[in-house]
DNA sequence: GGATATACTGACAAAATTGTCAATATAATT
DNA sequence: AATTATATTGACAATTTTGTCAGTATATCC
């Protein structure tokens, strides 16, 4: 007589942020091969059977990360903004570490595989970061022309050097800054940039 | 009686680079997900065992890849450097297109599924690219102090930027900014950028 | 023109992967 | 305590995908 299987039973939404977790995890440490429905039940110590339970497809699983990574996403930098009264060394450091972490490469990923999804976060968001920083930026120098656009695109440059830095940085800086040193050089010497951008002229 | 079946023989090399290219072209358009011996062999007209029999493995097919892709981007950016006498705002605008075109998705999904593949290229390649735009500047404004090194981080800010832009640039200028236009707009206010950083202090 | 090397193919094997379905265990409800 | 709802599993099917191998066609060399 055979002994009947203990079993787990999870709350729905529980169940769900363990199979996205584990997934996300994977997709970090394997890259895009990771991603197979066996592999994340192993690691998660479920079945299978249960990822497709309660995501219907591989499809549907692969729609739910990408919207969880964006959610991240935003999540990171909105709390990075939160801090109204810092330097503008430690606004850019909070912005790097947010794509720190894994998260870039996850994005990367989905943003290839999926190529429509979670569509309409972030340009609201980096239009929101923008606004708050433009008010910021006008208030410390009250006397600068200092231009909405302007702001827009500065923000829009931190972004898209934060997500190539997190994904290929690591690997252009090779040899003599490599490591987590010259990641920091890289860091305050960008920030003299800005800095330097926003008195000069 | 059956015909025999008609042939082409290729050298070695021949084949190998129709199975590259396909096989690049299949991943800028199908994403990770489309490199698939069968897929690639029926893309380029072959056997999928003759991708087996150049490459020995689908590893060694993603390690070809991941040199080809490497090997690549260098030559792009070298051909955006030998112009020697252009204004920064086309040098930028030549960077920005050498990442264009699938090949930083490319080296994006690469980079995470091979971590340690094609590592030498990219740090040597930034760092001659480097000595030659700092001898370039020291002649354009003599009188100016510029280091190696802001020379150095400059030029890793631009390729980690246009790599982040090819990226997920579109997707972070949805909206207002979107398509096309949007670029090209944020291309020139970062050429003024550099210019101001050039030319200030 | 015949022999040789090898690029190339087709069929098959083996393993893996997604998806289906019926059965079961567990918590909540009555 | 019995009933109900459903989260979870295990076995199975179907398809796909990598890899093997023996044989065939084609170019080159003697």
């Amino acid at each position: 007589m055979t002994e009947p299987t203990r079993r787990v039973r999870r709350s729905p939404e529980q169940a769900r942020r363990l199979i996205l977790d584990t997934a996300q995890a994977l997709i970090a440490r394997t890259g895009p091969e990771g991603l197979r429905l066996q592999d994340i039940a192993a690691e998660a110590g479920i079945s299978h059977s249960l990822i497709l339970h309660h995501f219907t497809n591989r499809a549907g699983l692969v729609r739910a990360l990408t919207q969880q990574a964006s959610a991240e996403l935003k999540d990171r930098l909105l709390a990075a903004m939160a801090q109204p009264e810092s330097s503008p060394e430690d606004l850019l450091d909070r912005v790097f570490d947010a794509f720190a972490g894994g998260l870039a490469q996850r994005l990367a990923w989905l943003a290839v595989m999926d190529p429509d999804g979670g569509v309409e976060e972030p340009a609201t968001m980096r239009h929101e970061i923008a606004d708050t920083l433009y008010k910021r930026r006008l208030a410390a120098a009250p006397g600068r022309a200092i231009t909405r656009e302007d702001t827009q695109w500065l923000v829009h440059l931190v972004a898209v050097a934060a997500f190539g830095e997190a994904l290929y940085g690591a690997r252009l800086r090779r040899g003599a800054n490599g490591g987590e040193a010259g990641a920091r050089r890289f860091r305050t010497w960008f920030a003299a940039l800005i800095r330097e951008h926003n008195q000069g002229h």
